[in-house]
DNA sequence: TGATTTTTATACTGTCTCGCATAATATAAA
DNA sequence: TTTATATTATGCGAGACAGTATAAAAATCA
């Protein structure tokens, strides 16, 4: 989300819109938003990873010229790692009150996986996979910063697997004998393979049908 | 495997190497062999992916000039094509007396992870990952060849381990509840799992550790 | 020896690439 | 109005890119 200046709460509201309570700004006014603007940039660099995406294409992508892209986002490295924040942010906000409620685990997990799919197939003709693991993942071997997206990627999702997991087992769900660190790395294999599938071109039903299983495997017998 | 010529059992053999057997080939001759020089291109591929990989790159890494590169294999898109190939084949024949063995399960499972650890961290400083999971993975959204080549290897190993587990079942050593089909799958996403978290720059004994876990659910209690 | 065959070596072409320099444009402030 | 500011629009330039054309080199065959 972009920085917004102080909502001071001044008498008069004119337009509802957030933005407008900005001051003023002082010379040309832009002719892009940049939040959809960068996310016209992460499907791009979703769908082509890195190296096969140009600034000619992400300049067509989001209608700005390059020089405007440069100004917004810096050089296309920095553009991919604000995208891939965008990434990251997009699925935290997503799944957060699923990791935060208190329902059976079952319900969670399914829950979760859902909503990795339609992350994952999206509403194109052909299905995206998952940022952290393909494109992102790739990258990581190059640039230290982007490692350190990527790992921090993968830790935080065990880590909030391992908590599901450790209250379903206060709950009684799971037997006590349940590690919960080791169940939440297998319900995270399980994330990266249907990203995998996913982007393999395998039917989504094929995937639901291998969360099912996980499931039932991670939950045993609950 | 490159095809050998057959091998009559001539009463002189002169040379010891297999390729000397081959009729004299009649112009210049190769100042390269294509076995080694696929697997400089196959290494170059797996370390940047197919976008980020120029023909400058290859030449370079396997000696041969353009020209010949493309005499001995094809464009890039055939190279890459060709690498994946030898990919597969050379997972396939590091594996495949594990999976024809009747060894234990754990002991099966174990030897194969610790194979896969080996191809995806590699003799290089910097891991390389799986190339079907990362780079291939990430072309198949655009060629169905490769698309193809990447779902065969998915399901290829699915029912590899299938085929261990309804083993295993057999001999008393997973409970008759157990389903082979799911257990494989989750195999599966483990290895993907690991093959993630390595080209992440994830520590291998972390890997290790995700490995034994995954092995004590999926053979639960054996 | 000379002719044929296969590969290597060099260099070229037209296109794309990234990043930036420059100039035009649209707003607010003075 | 004029000035200052911030953006857009155009396009340049040095280099990388994939693929190929052409010629030289090294072998076998006659």
């Amino acid at each position: 989300m972009v920085q917004k200046t102080k909502k001071l709460p001044s008498a008069k509201a004119p337009p509802a819109k957030l933005e407008a309570m900005a001051p003023k700004r002082r010379g040309r006014p832009r002719a892009y938003e940049p939040d959809v603007a960068l996310g016209k940039a992460l499907d791009l660099f979703r769908k082509d990873g890195f190296a096969a995406t140009s600034l000619d294409d992400l300049s067509a992508a989001t209608g700005m010229n390059r020089p405007s892209l440069y100004g917004a986002f810096g050089d296309k490295r920095e553009l991919f790692i604000k995208s891939y924040q965008r990434y990251r942010d997009e699925a935290r906000v997503a799944t957060a009150d699923i990791f935060r409620s208190e329902q059976p685990i079952r319900e969670r997990l399914a829950r979760i996986y859902s909503i990795a799919l339609d992350i994952y197939f999206g509403n194109h003709s052909e299905p995206r996979g998952c940022f952290t693991v393909m494109t992102a993942g790739s990258e990581a071997v190059f640039d230290p910063e982007i490692r350190g997206m990527v790992q921090d990627a993968l830790v935080g999702l065990d880590k909030a697997f391992a908590s599901c997991f450790r209250l379903a087992r206060e709950k009684g769900e799971l037997p006590e004998s349940a590690d919960p660190v080791v169940l939440a790395q297998l319900a995270s294999a399980t994330l990266h393979s249907i990203a995998i599938r996913s982007r393999a071109g395998l039917p989504r039903k094929d995937l639901e049908a291998i969360v099912a299983g996980a499931i039932d495997v991670m939950c045993c017998g609950a």
